[in-house]
DNA sequence: TTGTTAATTTTCAATAGTTGCAAATTAGGC
DNA sequence: GCCTAATTTGCAACTATTGAAAATTAACAA
């Protein structure tokens, strides 16, 4: 996702408002490596500026992943994770704690046994344990 | 997931009892790889037996799921999907039309960038078109 | 075969996550 | 400062799923 000041660049380019929640959803969003959910951001949000709407919040990250700037995951949570990393990647569950990290992989398998599917795009999801789980539990 | 016969035999002995409801759900997995929701179960099984009820075919699901019969994918597409395959193989999602495929991959890929992670399990979603809807495109 | 009882099914309400809609508000150009 | 289209808000609606309680029934024994 780009920068908060590139984005209300980008915003007003497009005929789009920048609004004071957008503003504010910018700055929380950018850089955030915590794939927030949209309950988690619309709380983070309410201590800035109480009384913002998560209808508003819910808004603005479709509008962020429709123009690219944001990818919305499903990792299986229950509810939607966004990711202001939008480059090639895929992404590791805790199972103990739920914390959903960015990870990489030098290239995503070929498949097999299914003949004819145009393969678009490859997402991995892994499970397990955290360094963080893993060492409480072993102690 | 084993046979109905089987699935019949394996209920018996753990103290649970075979329904009716359950034989026919039995049946309508066994060798599905559709890839269902619970409401299109619930839809086939309603045409066999009228009345069943929705909460019955995901109370089903859930057990045969926790027995080990079933495995619960989620491929984002908003509700559950349920695969009698259980052995260990990925998915391939048409953005076209939906359909879920069963597929494998020699091996998943180390995963880069997080330390200290012990992964348990890695499931793969390719998306893209399947070889009917590239035909419907083409053409 | 019938009785007993715990498991199951059904019904219906409740929940979580998300979207649709209409009225009120406001950013940004004139 | 005004206008107007875009945005925000509030709330109802919707989908997927689960919880709880009453009614039913499979499985076992007598």
């Amino acid at each position: 996702m780009r920068s908060p000041e590139e984005l209300t660049v980008a915003f007003r380019a497009s005929g789009l408002k920048v609004t004071p929640q957008r503003q504010l959803l910018f700055r929380l969003l950018h850089d955030n490596c915590t794939h927030p959910t949209a309950d988690s951001l619309f709380s983070e949000a309410s201590q800035h500026m109480p009384g913002i709407s998560l209808r508003t919040v819910y808004q603005t990250l479709n509008d962020l992943t429709e123009m690219g700037e944001l990818l919305t995951i499903d990792v299986g949570t229950g509810s939607a994770r966004f990711d202001p990393n939008v480059s090639d990647h895929h992404h590791a569950v805790c199972d103990e704690c739920g914390a959903v990290h960015d990870v990489y992989v030098n290239r995503a398998p070929e498949m097999r046994g299914l003949d004819g599917f145009a393969v678009a795009d490859a997402h991995i999801v892994y499970r397990g344990l955290c360094a963080e789980c893993s060492d409480t539990v072993k102690r």
